[in-house]
RNA sequence: GGGCGGGUAGCUCAGUUGGGAGAGCAUCGGCCUUACAAGCCGAGGGUCACAGGUUCAAGCCCUGUUCCGCCCA
């Protein structure tokens, strides 16, 4: 064997490790910063620098990296922006719970230690998952790897927080917002997940103060009351019309608080009798702001009770919730209980209950943002696909309300905002104050708060360019073509990279986004830790390799539609990884140089060149759409039964010489062509095996990313659609499958050759028959093949009706008349069913008045070939009949 | 409560100008046919959730019902 030759199965480890060594070593990833190509760009959604690669990687990663592998074979030049982002709470996290580990925390290392702590881990630890990045074949420009508490997308941070600022756009007050306990910092609104809970309604007797009476209000959090500065009902529920009193008493705090009308309260939840408690919900903060009331802080932000919570100070918020309702049973005033379902707010990163909360933060004023970015997707500057994601997009932007940005952590973007001591005068800007502008004070204390990490994010596309510096990247390469993503990041991420884009660079941040589906388990449930049913994508590379991976991701990444991972299918892909490494395998043996000229003579040869050009059409066209499935499953159906069981089965005997020395010749060259392109085809959905294989084939040079993608303009004059071949070919399949039915269905062991007559009246098809009499007995294993015109029924002979034709399949001695007649009943009764259909369709006249002429004519034709093969099939039956009866 | 997506072969799913109901896996039968048993050849299997409507024609378009999933409040 010379060392051309390939291993007998795919091994897939050695093989990716080498090749992926050889790109990175090569350079092959890089893009131009200026280039006469057309460029074309993603930058990749950041992962959280804690992170490990998940499903949810792998699917995002591998979309990606098929497109830019195809922009790449088209001659583009590709910048795939790679990074990761620092994920202030998930990161201050890990790097407390190390501290922890030493019996230490942050209060007592200090902030400046802490954030020397947090880089160390970073260095030592932050590069994890962008190695696994790397498992996947991902082929980003590596030597641009960015991070956003880098120098220069800090940089960018600070420029974008001092200049909304200054437009107004930023702003601090003291609102309601989402507080996590146990991080200890504020939340954006999307960073709370709701969860539906059984809970309790407890209904609660507030007295008048009168003494007569009271009015009865339903809460699912009792605890809060002790914040209530007010109790609200409808100014149209009746019920209330003539209340005795207009104050009543707060019980367990003895405070007097008001009731007020406000259209707000939900008439048809509980009692219709609302208590507000401005501090600690939404709604009634709005509804405070309106009427004037007090805010009652009475939750803490250690999530227990503050001094305001009277004798309660210092209780656990949920111990509290007991002990109050304890308290009101004691004094009588506690009416009901019901079960309850409602949804709680949890902290996205620690699952914490997550406690409405007043306090001092930094808002975004999103809507005019959001308006522009609402504005660049209706005029298709930006074109969301799916488009069924537009409308969530719309939705939640239309509806957006102020972005709260600070978080009360040290791991971030440090807010550039520095407060005068002594006049209070706030100070934002580039370069740090050294005194205050109004007072001269020196004496300046700067916002101990950082930025929302999603702050960053959003400038990633501009930022990771260099911006706000005007670099030739970002001339080069923004806007980007693409973003590729899940949906669950559209809100936080995509919708404002739009905002942020349109607003600093005046220009969307990319032309398409793409949209992809959700990984779940094999049952369709989310995967997640808790649930135990994770599968890890580095176990399933391990096991199967990343060629088999990636092409089951991509060929189950059907728009809209989720995909249900399991093992069983990844497996399944890897056989088709192995199909393709075996039929190069037989064709190296085949192959000693480069064809010097390729001329298809063949049918065969003709036919597979079509079934080339068919298949370049198709995948070329599904990935300008972000069609991967439909991509690869063509893909797949070409490579497996178009190349391997159809093509290669026909050209065995040429190739083993039997058909003379020309005629090897000229196959072995289409063998070469088809082989080469299918390659290329490939080459983005399954880099490895590809890239192994291109090395070992004779006349190629380099590595297959160098190669160019089979397209309109290259190498086209050779391949292309040829109509006659394509039907002459399914004519003389067809043949051979009838004759292999036969055999099939007689359980004729393959071993054992067969004559086989064909009656054809048609001289085209009957021409047919005789140009391709060889690959007929070759694939259907015949001993002896003959056509004629009006061929005699022979005896003993199962008949196989194809269009145009019947073929006789000589079985002198092995007939079985008894099975023979059954297989043509079976064929009868199918034929007759579809005949049924189609007869009916020609007996109506408003099908023959009103339908279309070709389709009428089709249908026709259809109807004439189905009822002379009925005929046939009746014939050989009647006859078979007769035989069986002598 | 509002919005979105889905219900097609035993399982997982394709099916985009409305005109032949398909694939993979699984099942059954036959094969070690010198690339591949991780394979080859053949076969069976569907009232396309349900009910209406539009149309000559509906898995596909419209309306309603039902079940499942997701997002938002």
């Amino acid at each position: 064997m010379s060392d051309n030759l390939l291993k007998k199965g795919y091994e897939p480890h050695e093989v990716e490790k080498r090749w992926y060594r050889y790109w990175e070593e090569n350079k092959l990833f890089a893009a131009e910063e200026k280039s006469h190509r057309k460029s074309f760009s993603i930058v990749i959604p950041p992962p959280n620098v804690t992170g490990v690669l998940h499903m949810g990687h792998a699917l995002n990663v591998t979309l990606q990296d098929i497109l830019c592998r195809f922009r790449r074979l088209m001659g583009d030049n590709v910048l795939w922006m790679p990074g990761t982002d620092h994920a202030g709470i998930a990161t201050q996290n890990v790097v407390e719970k190390q501290l922890a580990d030493e019996k230490l925390n942050r209060h007592g290392v200090g902030r400046e230690e802490f954030i020397k702590r947090v880089w160390e881990w970073r260095q030592k630890y932050g590069s994890a998952i962008i190695n696994q990045l790397k498992r996947l074949g991902a082929s980003c420009d590596w030597d641009r790897e960015r991070f956003t508490m880098d120098e220069g997308l800090s940089k960018a941070v600070r420029t974008v927080f001092v200049r909304l600022y200054k437009e107004g756009l930023i702003y601090q007050g003291n609102y309601i917002i989402n507080w996590c306990p146990r991080c200890q910092t504020a939340l954006a609104d999307l960073e709370v997940e709701h969860e539906e809970h059984a809970g309790h309604l407890f209904y609660i007797r507030y007295p008048f103060v009168t003494g007569k009476g009271g009015i009865v209000v339903a809460t699912t959090r009792p605890e809060t009351m002790l914040g209530d500065t007010a109790v609200a009902v409808n100014p149209e529920d009746h019920r209330y019309d003539k209340l005795s009193c207009d104050e009543v008493i707060l019980p367990l705090m003895d405070k007097t608080i008001p009731i007020i009308r406000d259209k707000y309260v939900d008439m048809s939840f509980g009692t219709g009798a609302l208590k507000i408690t401005p501090a600690h919900d939404p709604n009634d903060f709005e509804i405070g702001i309106r009427h004037n009331l007090p805010q009652v802080k009475v939750i803490g932000e250690d999530g227990k009770m503050s001094d305001a919570a009277g004798k309660f100070e210092g209780m656990d918020r949920f111990a509290c919730r007991d002990a109050v309702i304890k308290a009101l049973q004691a004094k009588g005033l506690l009416e009901k209980i019901e079960t309850h379902q409602h949804s709680v707010g949890h902290c996205y990163r620690c699952g914490t209950v997550v406690e409405p909360n007043l306090s001092q933060q930094w808002f975004v004023k999103a809507k005019p943002l959001a308006d522009k970015a609402i504005l660049a997707v209706r005029e298709k500057k930006t074109q969301i696909v799916p488009e069924m994601w537009e409308k969530t997009y719309y939705e939640w932007l239309e509806n957006i309300r102020d972005w709260c940005i600070s978080r009360q952590i040290w791991w971030g973007h440090q807010i550039p905002a520095w407060t005068c001591q002594k006049c209070g005068e706030i100070i934002v800007e580039m370069n740090d104050p050294s005194q205050c502008p109004s007072c001269g004070s020196t004496d300046l204390v700067q916002e101990t708060d950082v930025l929302d990490t999603w702050f960053s994010s959003a400038l990633w596309p501009f930022s990771t360019m260099g911006w706000p510096d005007e670099t030739q990247l970002l001339n080069t390469f923004y806007p980007t073509n693409v973003l590729v993503t899940g949906f669950d990041i559209l809100f936080f991420w995509v919708a404002r990279m739009m905002m942020m884009g349109l607003w600093f660079m005046k220009e969307v941040p990319f032309r398409d986004v793409y949209v992809h589906a959700l990984v779940r388990d094999e049952d369709g449930k989310k995967m997640s830790k808790s649930r135990g049913n994770v599968i890890d994508p580095l176990q399933i590379i391990d096991r199967y390799g990343t060629d088999a991976f990636r092409f089951t991701l991509a060929a189950f990444a059907a728009q809209g539609r989720d995909i249900k991972m399991s093992e069983k299918r990844v497996e399944g892909y890897r056989h088709f990884v192995n199909k393709l490494w075996n039929a190069a395998r037989f064709s190296l043996m085949h192959i000693e140089n480069k064809p010097t000229r390729i001329i298809p003579s063949s049918l065969v040869d003709r036919w597979i060149i079509s079934r080339l050009h068919n298949v370049i059409h198709i995948v070329t066209e599904s990935l300008n759409a972000y069609r991967f499935n439909e991509a690869a499953g063509n893909l797949y159906y070409f490579i497996w039964h178009e190349f391997c069981d159809w093509y290669v089965e026909a050209i065995k005997p040429v190739l083993y010489g039997k058909k003379g020395d020309e005629a090897r010749e000229s196959t072995k060259g289409v063998l070469w062509l088809v082989l080469k392109n299918s390659l290329i085809l490939l080459h983005p959905f399954m880099p490895f095996v590809t890239e192994e294989i291109w090395y070992k084939l004779a006349g190629t040079d380099g590595s297959i990313m160098t190669a160019r993608f089979p397209s309109a303009d290259i190498q086209m004059e050779l391949i292309r659609a040829d109509n006659e071949a394509e039907t002459q070919m399914s004519f003389i399949a067809d043949i051979i499958t009838s004759i292999r039915n036969v055999r099939g269905e007689m359980n004729i062991s393959p071993s054992v050759p067969l004559e086989v007559k064909i009656q054809s009246a048609d001289f085209d098809s009957k021409e047919s028959v005789l140009a391709q009499k060889e690959m007929i007995k070759d694939l259907a294993r015949l001993n002896a093949i003959s056509v004629n015109e009006s061929e005699k029924r022979p005896k003993a002979a199962a008949a196989g009706i194809v269009d145009g034709a019947t073929v006789y399949v000589l079985l002198e001695g092995i007939i079985d008349f008894e099975k023979e007649a059954q297989r043509l009943e079976k064929e009868m009764n199918k034929t007759a069913k579809e005949l049924a259909g189609i007869s009916k369709k020609l007996q109506n006249e408003d099908f023959l008045n009103k339908a279309p002429e070709n389709i009428v004519e089709k249908v026709k034709e259809k109807h004439e070939v189905l009822v002379e093969k009925q005929n046939k099939l009746r014939t050989n039956f009647e006859r078979i009949a007769e035989l069986r009866a002598e």
